[in-house]
RNA sequence: GCCGAUGUAGCUCAGUUGGCCAGAGCAGCUGAUUUGUAAUCAGCUGGUCGGGGGUUCGAAUCCCUCCAUCGGCUCCA
């Protein structure tokens, strides 16, 4: 008998070898139809695997992690099996379940496209129906390696020569056979429902210099209402992609004339990011920073002292030539070696530190052409960029300010979603960063504390840190849930090096300085994306182009409405007057799903009694007020949105 | 850059296996209407069907090529 101890800390004894589907019958019968995957003792393990000493045990439905994770698995390799079915010959790469879903990575000889997804979708339903079961099988290393080095599978003999001793698995379903860690489903009979999502290239184990075999991105669903829901969801997803949301409102555009990935700013979009820099360059003047302007292209040897034309060369524009001297210059990739500049125009003090140079440069990037998305990846952009010249013994103070700043933004906008990341660097690749083995460590140590003490909870990514130094950046999700990065904090003592910048320390002495690079939208480009998705183009009232449309009832009080524009308009709202010649309705209609926020309709009553009949847009009809009324209850809106930054430390 | 897909009016889309001067709705313009809380009516304008080349008696439709966009891969200072 073996002991099995539940998340309950409840003990049971069952018979050695046990299975925990026999666990979860003995339990109900009824519950056991639900466990789609275990974990024991810690691990991942197969539903139908015997359990042969005492034990710890949970039993995941669909709801955990691991029961979707175990149920997609299986689903890859319920759609292996129908393709090896339908394309004789095929080989497989590698196919795990991701997030949502799964993919498989196969290489054959005649191309699968879109149109090929359905046949094989309904193979994989009528495999499932069968109900393969999954059998797991223990082979040696040599055992494992003939049996795909006589297929010629030079994918799967690959994998299994770097795999290091231990215990080597096969999974069978049906007679197609994988190797394959597991866990797996007990059978493919849980599989109702399925869609083969889309079918994309993918480099053999990701290098851009092997293979590119055809990747084939599918999800699965226990029951056919939660693949709907699920789909459903996707297109209302799309429905806030800040591409579409920013042609509709009219924010920005692209031109094929202008170059692909250089956005252009519409006077609505351009607006909108005047107040998201104004709100920024106010705090930075609460926190000491200056605001600097430096050129647009800089010397070629600029960028040669800084180490990124070493770096980045090749992903920046050719150099532009002067004519006569044949003089090299860069459009400038980065602010950072301007700032280096500003900052060496005089001596420093140990007292004039930390230097606070901020500037919205725009930097320009050569980006492969098939990384171009919309506002989020574009070859021309603005960053909120601001460099922080400081003592070492300043560092780590100056770090959890610039959090501060960060984290308000985000509270301010209201983005309770994102997550923060500790970028360091490979420890087995110390040759790709530069600097000392005693700085990155210094800074890496710093980060790490700076974070926690703000309480941040932080993932750490080790090799993600930048070539200079280690940072800490903000990522957050678009509406199909692709992360991207937004909030960056970087820790540089690299540059100061480089440009030998320093400063006369107390003791006489020059010294050191340490940068901080930060850049807490990112890109003014890539915040207003995600900010277009985060909001479903609803702006806070404060951010609005435009806040208010005054809208008269018919033209006869086009006079009143304009009367009401130029008072808010003194009152710093917002406002513009709808006097086309159309029904009120119609007005709304337009006004609405222009997303903008306050709708003021104006007919024969207000006139009389100087009142306006105020909309909320998505609430309807909020009644009458005063003039006086309504522009207070709208400051008092915006500065219930902007709370003042809290300064401590 | 690589794999796959897409490209028809300012926008959203129809256009059967190649066949009458390429269509609709919205937007725009003109006129009528003077309107009370999510689309008033009528008329008109607008497209070398992404660009170029080819096949054909005939191409939006088939082929080649280039460009752009979309989904991935790779990359992201």
């Amino acid at each position: 008998m073996i002991k099995i101890t539940f998340p309950d800390s409840s003990v049971k004894e069952f018979e050695k070898g046990t299975t925990a589907l026999q666990i979860a019958e003995s339990i109900s019968p009824r519950l056991a139809q639900d466990i789609l995957a275990a974990t024991v003792n810690g691990n991942p393990y197969d539903v139908t695997r015997p359990i042969e000493e005492d034990a710890t045990i949970k039993l995941h439905k669909w709801e955990d992690a691991e029961a979707k994770h175990a149920f997609w698995h299986s689903s890859s390799h319920l759609m292996a099996a129908a393709l090896e079915q339908l394309y004789p010959g095929i080989k497989f790469g590698i196919g795990p379940a991701i997030e949502t879903g799964f993919y498989y990575d196969v290489d054959l000889d005649t191309p699968i496209t879109e149109g090929d997804l359905a046949t094989i979708e309904a193979k994989m339903l009528e495999l499932a129906h069968q109900g393969q079961t999954f059998t797991r099988r223990e082979v040696s290393k040599d055992e494992a390696m003939a049996t795909y080095t006589q297929k010629g599978d030079q994918y799967k003999t690959e994998l299994i020569g770097d795999l290091t001793d231990g215990t080597i698995t096969f999974y069978t379903n049906g007679v197609y056979t994988d190797l394959c860690r597991g866990p797996h489903l007990a059978s493919t009979l849980p599989i109702k429902a399925i869609k083969l999502t889309s079918v994309a290239g993918a480099y053999w184990r990701g290098n851009e210099k092997n293979k590119m075999l055809t990747r084939i991105y599918g999800v699965t669903f226990p029951k056919k209402s939660m693949l709907d829901e699920y789909l459903a969801m996707v297109e209302e997803a799309k429905k806030r992609d800040h591409r579409k949301l920013g042609k509709e409102l009219e924010l920005f555009a692209f031109s094929d004339k202008v170059g692909k990935g250089l956005p252009l700013w519409l006077p609505k979009g351009a607006a909108l990011r005047e107040r998201l820099e104004n709100f920024l360059k106010n705090v930075q003047k609460q926190y000491g920073y200056e605001q600097v302007i430096t050129p647009h292209i800089g010397m070629k040897d600029l960028y040669v002292t800084s180490g990124h034309y070493a770096k980045y060369g090749k992903d920046s524009f050719q150099p532009i030539h002067t004519p006569d001297e044949d003089e090299e210059f860069l459009l400038k990739p980065m602010n950072c070696p301007h700032h280096c500049e500003i900052y060496k125009i005089k001596p420093r003090s140990y007292k004039d530190l930390p230097v606070r140079l901020a500037e919205f440069g725009t930097v320009y990037r050569y980006e492969m052409s098939g990384e171009l998305h919309g506002l989020t990846r574009v070859r021309g952009f603005t960053q909120d960029d601001a460099h922080l010249f400081c003592r070492p013994d300043q560092l780590k103070d100056e770090f959890k300010k610039v959090i501060d700043i960060v984290l308000y933004i985000f509270k301010t906008l209201k983005f309770d979603n994102y997550t923060a990341q500790v970028s360091l660097r490979d420890p087995n690749n110390k040759e790709k960063y530069i600097g000392t083995d005693a700085n990155w460590e210094r800074a890496e140590r710093e980060i790490i504390e700076a974070a926690a003490e703000k309480g941040l909870k932080t993932t750490v990514e080790l090799g993600e840190a930048a070539f200079y130094g280690p940072k800490l950046d903000f990522m957050v999700r678009d509406a199909i849930g692709r992360q991207w990065q937004l909030g960056t904090i970087q820790v540089d003592y690299n540059l100061p090096e480089r440009f030998e910048l320093t400063y006369k320390g107390a003791d006489d002495k020059e010294h050191r300085p340490v940068m901080i690079h930060r850049a807490p939208f990112g890109s003014m480009e890539r915040f207003v994306a995600v900010l277009l998705e985060h909001t479903a183009g609803k702006f806070p009232l404060w951010l609005t182009p435009q806040q208010v449309v005054v809208m008269p009832i018919s033209e006869k009080f086009n006079e009143y409405g304009e009367k009401v524009v130029s008072l808010l308009k003194n009152a710093d709202i917002r406002a513009l007057i709808d006097d086309r010649n159309e029904k009120i309705s119609r007005k709304i209609r337009d006004n609405e799903m222009q997303r903008v926020p306050l709708l003021l309709v104006v007919g024969e009553k207000e006139q009389n009694n100087g009142t306006v009949s105020v909309r909320i847009q998505g609430d309807g009809d909020k009644g009458a007020m005063t003039i006086e009324d309504f522009t207070k209850m709208v400051n008092d809106m915006v500065a219930q949105e902007v709370q003042p930054i809290n300064q401590k430390n």
